[in-house]
DNA sequence: TCTCGAAAATGGTCTGACAATAAAATTGAT
DNA sequence: ATCAATTTTATTGTCAGACCATTTTCGAGA
């Protein structure tokens, strides 16, 4: 007796996208180079340019080719950013349902490491950023704009992890923040005082992290994030009477 | 003069993707329900049937949805689980060439305060999950498995974080991991010696994980994890002469 | 009742055509 | 010779219709 486990139909499309996947990832195809045709992938690989189409599109969606219409146009390799975590870290946070609680938790868990990281790698020109980045959260907050303020929040907080210099912990904390701040993006939140309360804890952060204080950079982080956390937590439940909350 | 920027042109695949990705993250489609037909979407849609075979070829790739031939067959909504995120946290890693040490460092920042919330929030199941996790783990070492070895030791550290019950954790540390393991299941590593190193070293990070003391859980942890970069890099620099490493 | 085969429902694939778009080549006026 | 307008061409986007492959359902006959 034969123990078959149900036998294994691989669609066209999904071999041929794990063919220029496995391509383009071991680097024999590298970015910014064109892929053939339609048409021509498909005589290439003996199948019908619906079938190439399909597989065009799953690498499209991963983030791997982009595809232009037009003469010249075609697809071309990309290099695989952020934005595929991004996406897939969105879409996992809304579809299950994650609660906003467990967001920030996971947010408190890897910002103050980061800040370490930032703190013992950062250049000059990181330094440099998220002054910059500062300055507008300052001015935004002063004018009383509060959705810019908001966009300057995140970007600030991005800012500090890129000066780590690690590109997983950039695409985590990008991916993190963009769904705490689509929930956090409130009115009664973010009020006077709590923005002000943002303003100067950034400022002792950047100040650890020019004086290449890891320890320090961490623990201010820490207290920054937590602080956020229980600010927002008094907004709910002033504001819904507690009730659960959802991202 | 008007200013415009490129003229925004949605591909019809793209727009259905779109509309049944809001119907299902929204909730209006619930995991479990099957979607129309091919042929039906297209009626529906007033588009082809290869316009609907690309948007669901789109979802497919995003986890939302799954698809089998046959009657009785078609596409039926997925809950979005955390395999998306692990794809694309792969691609990314293989893509960027991101250096094995920032992905180590990646799991540093993460682990330890996971361990933390798994302290507080852990229940008996958790426990039990973790402590047989840990008997396979010590049963592939007795026994020489390497390959097994490697793969219990992935397993603990999911379970550990599985216990924190915070589902965007897990999922980050599942992807994180499982680039990790791929790049260190090798001979010369994981000698008897640095085998029985994590064996006790779970132990003490599962005592402090019992008695819910999360300060000791986290410094457990972290310990444990800096060792075994360290360990790592020592079987580097013997083996290849410190030869930069990619994952 | 059980078995087996036909029928039905569905996705998988192919072919061929035409539309839309954007770059390149050509033309023509200056 | 130069530049702008026009035509050509290479490419993806979309459609319609057919047939194949797979799986379930259901009925006919033993």
């Amino acid at each position: 007796m034969l123990d078959l486990s149900p036998v294994n139909v691989p669609k066209a499309a999904d071999v041929l996208a794990g063919i220029l996947r496995e391509k383009i990832l071991e680097g024999h195809l590298n970015a910014g180079m064109p892929l053939p045709n339609e048409r021509d992938l498909g005589t290439q690989a003996g199948l019908s340019r619906a079938s190439v189409r399909e597989a065009l599109r799953i690498l499209e969606g991963e983030g791997l080719i982009a595809t232009r219409v037009g003469r010249n146009g075609g697809s071309e390799v990309l290099r695989p950013s952020s934005a595929s975590i991004e996406r897939s870290v969105g879409i996992f946070i809304r579809g299950q349902r994650i609660r906003l609680e467990a967001v920030l938790e996971t947010r408190s868990a890897i910002e103050p490491p980061s800040a370490r990281f930032a703190a013992l790698h950062r250049t000059d020109v990181d330094l440099d950023a998220m002054q910059k980045s500062h300055e507008t959260l300052r001015k935004a907050s002063e004018a009383g704009d509060i959705s810019a303020y908001v966009r300057a929040n995140l970007d600030w907080h991005v800012q500090v992890v890129r000066a780590s210099h690690n590109e997983l912990l950039i695409a985590f904390i990008s991916a993190v923040s963009q769904s705490v701040y689509a929930a956090t993006d409130l009115d009664g939140f973010n009020s006077t005082a709590v923005r002000n309360a943002v303003i100067r804890a950034h400022r002792r952060v950047m100040d650890a992290i020019q004086a290449r204080d890891g320890d320090a950079a961490a623990r201010r982080m820490d207290r920054h994030v937590a602080a956020y956390i229980g600010d927002l937590r008094k907004t709910e439940t002033a504001q819904t009477g507690a009730a659960p909350k959802e991202t």
